[in-house]
DNA sequence: TCCATCCATAAGTATCAACTTGTAGATTGA
DNA sequence: TCAATCTACAAGTTGATACTTATGGATGGA
């Protein structure tokens, strides 16, 4: 749900909680094992990443007496999913949110194009970055 | 090729510079100037974001007059793909690079079961990783 | 040659993120 | 009730990173 699953994912130590988390729910207490079996972290660390991975929607929690079962949650993968295969299939993709930039990636081209190339196509485009060509 | 792929998509004028050169090739210029029509942001940033992107062989870059053309690299995509893809069948995946860690954590199971935990409560899990159980 | 343009690098700042230690809350067993 | 275990929260530190302005190198036109 969160686009910030690409930050959620950007850290090593998240991913092999994922990873970890991928072959079934764990309480807290085997991932913090299993990780430090890699490189000490302690056990804060490894409550402050999951909760990331939670506000993320990457992974789901349940109580069970005093441990909390983290599981993984294959459903907070889809925009990251959804956003990689839309770059590989520009031709339909990002055609909603996209508009407004390819509007000015295409102003670029065009004045590129048919610039009269004495003038200064950017240093326009910078400062007058206000204008809009919506259309 | 790079690992790091996640860390460079984590941010998103990265990610928005990615989906704007998805659409062909541009110079630093225009691109830039699509990028400030959102919010402001100054060129020497742009080309740092650039270069992250390059480094983790998202985009490359091709050279023309004084403008540097930069297009998106699909195949520097592959290995977010790729894990993606994994984490969502974990049937097989993840076996190898897992297998150590799932020891781990059933070590942990056992070791939680069988301790006589004197001082540390984990941390001897960590520590005691000598006994094999081969039930 | 001189100047303008395009872009990258340098240097400095400020915000953020990952980590630590310490501790508190909740549950379970004696 | 008391002690032990499991986990999350609090506070503080440190290093990374995203940004800025200033500047330099390369190219192209007059």
């Amino acid at each position: 749900m969160n686009e910030d699953v690409f930050a959620a994912l950007a850290d090593p130590t998240r991913r092999r909680l994922l990873e970890l988390l991928a072959g079934g729910e764990e309480p807290v207490g085997a991932v913090t094992a299993a990780l430090q079996a890699h490189h000490p972290i302690s056990q804060p660390a490894v409550s402050q990443h999951l909760k990331v991975l939670l506000a993320a929607g990457l992974v789901s929690v349940r109580a069970e007496g005093t441990r909390r079962f983290y599981a993984l949650e294959p459903r907070g993968l889809e925009p990251a999913r959804r956003w990689l295969a839309h770059l590989g299939d520009p031709l339909q993709a990002f055609a909603g949110p996209l508009d407004a930039l390819a509007t000015e990636v295409a102003r670029g081209r065009r004045a590129r194009r048919a610039a009269t190339p004495s003038a200064g196509q950017q240093d326009a485009g910078q400062r007058d970055a206000g204008q809009r060509d919506a259309g």
